[in-house]
DNA sequence: CATAAAAATTGATGATCGTCAACCCGTCGT
DNA sequence: ACGACGGGTTGACGATCATCAATTTTTATG
């Protein structure tokens, strides 16, 4: 190939979603040094990131597509934690606390990611305070999220918690069609979206039953419609009336 | 008062609990800085440290005693989240995130805990970067053991969680005593231990019961005894037998 | 295309848990 | 002393959910 065109992650420089992330702090000399330091590919559907148990390395940085991070509970479940956006960081837990990775990652669809290693995001860390500062902010989101869900968990029921679920993956992957309706295709198979709520798959087969019937929405293999989305937001309230 | 002991929380040099925590790396210097600038004063059991809604003004720093963080589900239920000890670092997530209180917290009982207004945590992580890095180490934990808990929450029965907490708590409260078994005093009320595992609390004096009649506990108001602690350990293994 | 493997659905059943209600008990305030 | 109040316990009941098992559908693979 004669020519090299310039893609988002192969020059951080000209990296979108680096903008709005904690990355974008780096002065252009720091720039140099991370574009020259990470390492981009890309990963196909369900390729794994990095897995339990392996020596944390670095930290990931999602360009394109997205990545599930998954848990094993004490029993052998896999539970999916969280899912990982452009922009996003991840594994960033096993380098700063210099630990064994304690979940696994995985491309959630063709996904384009960038890996740091830790000796690079260390300096970057001790020659920029501010990146700190942006990692903390980050970090602290991640936690309020992980508490939120907390609360959420405490007390709503499998049904309530797949809608928050269904309209937080709207919100990302939906499209809004010409009649005012909401499509999305799932990133997830079921068993995915039943650990995501803490639920047995088959129950979750039931809830998704129901909410046909209901004529909240309709699913036909990984494709979801809602064509009324204000009444699915009505299922998340704890009924204004009173 | 003539002579004026020093107590540990009026001089930051002298506080023990700080040699462990992220405070640990200052230099002398700025542990002047941060002696003058903080305010340490005694709570009584159950008082208010923050309130949800509250703009933050700093983060809180506990000397000794504990604190309980507490949130307030859609339904307007009050859940638990998680309780500080001696060293831990409360409230940071406002004063990072520059945004009002999300969660209220209250002292466990009887404690001393030190006020660090928000300007003097900004001076401080821009002089000292090895701070901004404590921080984000033990942010980090904080994000993990969020992490733990929701995929316990995922799987385990209300007994299982409880028998959990029970263990946790036991570390942090308990006293062994001549014949091998645990002792402890309760910091929390059953309706609090209820909303720490997603229960109601008619569930959790039932399962309390049930933990009497099976012989693992036993519970008399506040007062918690378990005579042989490996066989609660057994309770929340997923059977080694298989 | 054929076959195997994994994912998803459905039914039946029992265990767990939430809800509503009654009741006991200790604390507090008038 | 009295009643109000909050915390805790207990009972009855129904809803939700996990489990086991059987079946169908989809996906992967040679």
């Amino acid at each position: 190939m004669e020519r090299r065109k310039i893609m988002p992650g192969v020059n951080c420089f000209e990296c979108l979603p680096r903008e709005h992330n904690e990355w974008s702090v780096l002065s252009d000399e720091e720039l140099k040094l991370l574009t020259q330091a990470k390492k981009c590919r890309k990963y196909h559907a369900g390729e794994s990131i990095f897995a339990i148990g392996e020596p944390s390395h670095g930290v990931y940085c999602i360009v394109s597509g997205g990545a599930a991070v998954r848990k094993i509970d004490a029993a052998g479940n896999s539970i999916l934690l969280h899912l990982v956006y452009p922009g996003g960081t991840l594994g960033y837990r096993g380098v700063l606390l210099d630990e064994e990775r304690r979940s696994s990652a995985e491309a959630l669809g063709p996904s384009k990611i960038c890996f740091i290693d830790r000796h690079t995001v260390q300096t970057l860390l001790e020659r920029n305070p501010t990146l700190g500062q942006q990692f903390l902010r980050r970090v602290v989101t991640d936690v309020d999220d992980a508490h939120d869900k907390l609360v959420r968990n405490a007390t709503l029921s499998n049904r309530t918690k797949f809608v928050h679920l269904l309209l937080a993956l709207m919100n990302r992957h939906g499209r809004t069609a010409t009649d005012g309706s909401r499509v999305m295709e799932l990133p997830l198979s079921r068993r995915d979206l039943a650990s995501m709520i803490g639920a047995r798959h088959e129950t979750l087969s039931r809830i998704i039953g129901r909410l046909e019937e209901d004529g909240l929405a309709r699913f036909s293999g990984r494709t979801v419609c809602v064509s009324h989305p204000t009444s699915l937001l009505h299922e998340i309230r704890p009924s204004l009336l009173d």
